[in-house]
DNA sequence: CGCCAATCGTTGCACGGGCAACCAATAGCA
DNA sequence: TGCTATTGGTTGCCCGTGCAACGATTGGCG
């Protein structure tokens, strides 16, 4: 067993070599976790959640966007409005200081997911697509039970 | 800017949900951490090594490196040598216990892979180690120098 | 030889995040 | 209506890990 030719490893190594060329964005220049610029990005691009709806496939625990859900609200990026037809939950949007800072990051995280792109020819760019979709498919049948969904 | 589409989140998505999917092996079964996994497969393969193999291209902190080694050997699934020509390093081999353990979380780790790669077909397979291994090359030089490099 | 720089590894500190227990509100159902 | 189960979200606790500073050893070079 190699580990350096295991696909387990190279996924995470890769997944971290971008991480690592993104955050140099949203996290050096505009001072944001990896949950809280997932919570930006999906508010700038949905306008109006619920904190559940940060993490569809329970990509992210609930504490986690709980907690950066409060980071954001208390730096005024966004705000919190209490849905009345279900008072369990809360309407998160962007506040208009919030809506700049995805406005700011948006356009240079594509710029770095272009950079990283270039690597490969538009033909390998729609396969490699393709073949993420599937593995990612295969790998949610083989781990447990995505993060809760057995909450209760 | 659509997050399910971005390529860095969908990496991240992917890498964790298989290394949930092999967590379930190592962590569960074993009580190995990533970095203890990784160590222990390192020197499977090497026979013997120093902490610093253990993080080739900087994919862990040395901090990292060098916790998960003392509680390998706190637990006695490793040994340490001085190595007298650089009494600044230490070589790191399996013990008995440690290779068995090895021995026994290999092949299993390999199905896992197999699982997920059973997904693609053997072209596809193909396809994706050569993408994968374009976009690391890529996202080396995107990201700052990985992890170290600069120590001093 | 003697000094400074570089390297291997360890450790204190702080922080992010998972887990589980919890509260509040709603849904299901008798 | 009332009782229990479920769901959205928060918080205390703890562990893993990055960072930076450090000790020890070695290398480079005058």
């Amino acid at each position: 067993m190699i580990l350096e030719e295991f696909l387990p490893y190279r996924l995470n190594v890769l997944a971290g070599l971008t991480s690592s060329a993104l955050a140099q964005i949203y996290a050096e220049r505009f001072g944001l976790s990896i949950p809280a610029w997932r919570i930006i990005v999906t508010l700038g691009q949905y306008e109006l959640r619920t904190a559940r709806d940060m993490a569809p496939d329970g990509v992210m625990h609930k504490s986690t966007v709980s907690r950066a859900v409060s980071a954001l609200e208390k730096r005024g990026l966004i705000v919190r409005r209490p849905n009345l037809d279900d008072r369990r939950e809360e309407w998160l949007a962007l506040t208009p200081a919030g809506r700049a800072i995805y406005e700011a990051v948006a356009p240079e995280a594509l710029a770095v997911e272009e950079r990283l792109l270039s690597a490969l020819t538009p033909q390998e760019q729609q396969a490699f697509t393709v073949l993420i979709d599937k593995l990612t498919r295969q790998a949610r049948l083989l781990a447990p039970r995505s993060v809760e969904e057995d909450d209760a």
